[in-house]
DNA sequence: TACAGTACCATGTTATTCCATAAGTATGCA
DNA sequence: TGCATACTTATGGAATAACATGGTACTGTA
């Protein structure tokens, strides 16, 4: 089941640091234990999923064509890669988030993590139940 | 292909813990002896299947899609991704119910088990009477 | 030397696994 | 057909392992 799911709220101290959950470490393949993350283009959010998933995105880049195009008219996918970091998952599970994503997200002292299968997202929990309830609910 | 049928009454214990009935185990495949549940997004229940269902709700999204779409509009299927968890079947046959889950289903000290073919629903026995009460009867 | 980043260790809490028992069901034999 | 035996199933309790989290020590860098 290498699906992300469910979600989960951790606590973040004053560096940044925050414990993955354990489910979705597990859906990170043992070898690399490290996660890929970027600000939401379109959420108070922060989005990751495993590395590989970053080619996945990737692909969807002619990156002959991005030659010819000036950056305004490219797609999302090149704004993506700009913007996206790798972290290292350390031997305690943990994650270092930088401080401007943080900033990004709103995020305090706590981190809701979100599982959508091939990804997932970090909110501020407040953040999050006030996005979900503008239109979110179903 | 095995299909979860008939309803079966199981006791649950303060941690939540509660056995699967046996011809619902018989349905699930052997080699992950695990369901996935989350609470319903239309009743006091908690749907269940097994995991490969789930990968089938994954694949109706399109993870990139979603990456550039604010989580108020994404389809249900997210909503139904970031609330399944996937609970492992321990060697008695028993799972454990998140106590939120509980608390959504109105479950008290017993767990009544409905199987619906490919999925499976999880009530509290009164308000499952309840509901088929008000119409739900067939 | 001061700082930020990283690795290491320690602890309380929660979740999971293991063992034991009882009840019910099916099986075999006289 | 009646009775005894072996299984499966459900359930309760206790031992064990995993997890999240706070703190400290080490590392390199400005």
């Amino acid at each position: 089941m290498p699906l992300f799911t469910s979600t989960y709220i951790n606590k973040v101290d004053k560096k940044g640091r925050v414990s993955v959950p354990a489910s979705f470490r597990a859906t990170i393949p043992s070898e690399d234990q490290s996660v890929a993350v970027f600000p939401s283009l379109v959420s108070k959010a922060i989005e990751g999923f495993d590395c590989s998933y970053l080619e996945h995105i990737s692909e969807r880049l002619n990156n002959y064509e991005m030659l010819i195009t000036p950056i305004q008219k490219q797609e999302p996918a090149a704004k993506i890669l700009s913007k996206s970091i790798t972290i290292s998952i350390d031997a305690d599970g943990r994650i270092v988030l930088p401080q401007d994503f943080i900033k990004h997200a709103g995020i305090t002292d706590r981190a809701l993590f979100v599982g959508l299968g091939r990804t997932f997202q970090i909110w501020g929990p407040e953040e999050y139940d006030c996005a979900m309830a503008q239109g979110g609910g179903t």
